[in-house]
DNA sequence: CGGTTTTGACCTGCGC
DNA sequence: GCGCAGGTCAAAACCG
């Protein structure tokens, strides 16, 4: 269970306020959101719960598998859709084990929906080495595939790999050529807790290297990082002329101030979360339902526009760490189940993202106008309150 | 000091 | 059996 609010909040976190009244939008047009989203009482082992758009609920997931998946509840959800899409992101549904996901319309901009995997779970082979402790070799997992825009190459480090961050702690452990793809694999596993087993695979799309696709394997098995320290240096840049030049461009005076509702968030999460599973979902709904008011598809259009700014990158600095704090918003934002993750891009996952290409311009274009300041005094402003 | 990234070496499965 | 490709390890360097 912690493992999917682990995902969802990594959402909520990235972009205040905006995505809370989404989620909201989840919970009142989905009948109940997090029911729909699996939340229930079995902690981090629970059985997670897809519906349909006919609102039967499916067990999707077993203890053992991917966390943190967005199922029907979104294609069940047509303004949650488009306010994704409207987001930059989509929403694809996860076909683990068996499911049918084409009721959800693939007209809501940008949103992704596609069963065409819908046969059998995602399962990747995975082969302990000896050094695994003797771990059974080729493992069966599933892994749940993330593509999000990559940011300019200006933000990139120094192999031009960009990797945004979320909220749970990821320490590089290796990197990869790929063969047919100009850009390397990043490996990262979660040192949030030492003995999780989550990993993650950071790559940019050979089709598209605009995109990223990021390839989360595993599953937590802790709650959230309560620490943010446990972020240290996963972020940094790894050029020491950043380093000065970040320092000088990046005092702490000029954090945006979604990184403070970002800090507001997070320490409300210090203060509240649970070390148990159970208790940490009831944290987690709280925080949700705060934004239960309700949504029509008016205000579902306010939201679209509203949804802009927080995601628009911060100004460019050197600073890996500013620069990433913005990039969280986009993991785990459109998720794919595939054999191949690479495949999605060369044959569906990411032709969502065509339809509102413009709204990608500006993840790779610091210049363009925003209201970013709009929204971050006024609604973020009003929500950090809620926050206090 | 404790965390991270980097990177070459190592290990294993798979295809031929 | 061999070579390739992908995934992981671990030492060194770096960072706050």
């Amino acid at each position: 269970m912690d493992n999917f609010l682990g995902d969802l909040a990594d959402i909520v976190r990235a972009s205040g306020d905006t995505l809370l009244r989404n989620i909201d939008a989840i919970s009142t047009s989905s009948t109940s959101f997090l029911d729909n989203m699996g939340v229930d009482d079995e902690g981090q082992g629970g059985g997670r719960l897809a519906s349909g758009a006919d609102g039967q609920a499916q067990q999707v997931m077993g203890p053992s598998q991917t966390p943190g998946i967005i199922n029907n509840a979104a294609a069940a959800s047509p303004n949650v859709v488009k306010a994704a899409a409207a987001a930059g992101y989509g929403f694809m549904s996860n076909q683990l084990i068996s499911m049918n996901n084409a009721s959800c319309s693939s007209s809501h901009k940008g949103a992704f929906v596609d069963s065409s995997t819908t046969t059998a779970a995602v399962q990747q082979l995975q082969i302990p080495s000896p050094r695994n402790h003797g771990i059974k070799r080729r493992k069966i997992q599933a892994k749940k595939v993330v593509c999000i825009p990559a940011p300019a190459p200006a933000n990139s480090r120094q192999t031009g790999e960009v990797v945004p961050s979320d909220l749970w702690a990821w320490r590089k452990y290796g990197q990869k050529p790929i063969k047919g793809s100009p850009y390397p694999r990043g490996y990262y596993r979660c040192s949030s807790s030492k003995g999780c087993s989550a990993r993650k695979q950071v790559e940019r799309s050979r089709t598209d290297p605009n995109m990223l696709v990021i390839t989360y394997t595993s599953e937590h098995n802790h709650p959230w990082p309560t620490q943010r320290n446990a972020l240290a240096g996963s972020t940094r840049s790894s050029q020491p002329a950043s380093k000065t030049s970040s320092k000088a461009s990046s005092p702490p005076s000029q954090k945006p101030s979604n990184n403070k509702f970002r800090n507001i968030l997070i320490k409300e999460e210090n203060e509240n979360v649970s070390t148990t599973a159970t208790t940490f979902s009831t944290v987690k709904e709280e925080e949700i339902k705060l934004y239960d008011d309700r949504l029509d598809s008016n205000k579902v259009d306010e939201i679209i526009e509203s949804y802009r700014p927080l995601i628009l990158p911060e100004p460019k600095t050197n600073n890996g760490r500013h620069q990433q704090a913005d990039q969280d918003f986009f993991a785990d934002l459109v998720e794919f189940e595939s054999d191949d993750p690479l495949e999605i891009f060369g044959t569906q996952g990411c032709k969502g993202f065509d339809s509102f290409s413009g709204l990608f311009d500006w993840a790779t274009n610091n210049n363009t106008p925003t209201n970013e300041e709009n929204n971050d005094h006024t609604t973020s402003s009003l929500d950090q309150e809620k926050f206090k």
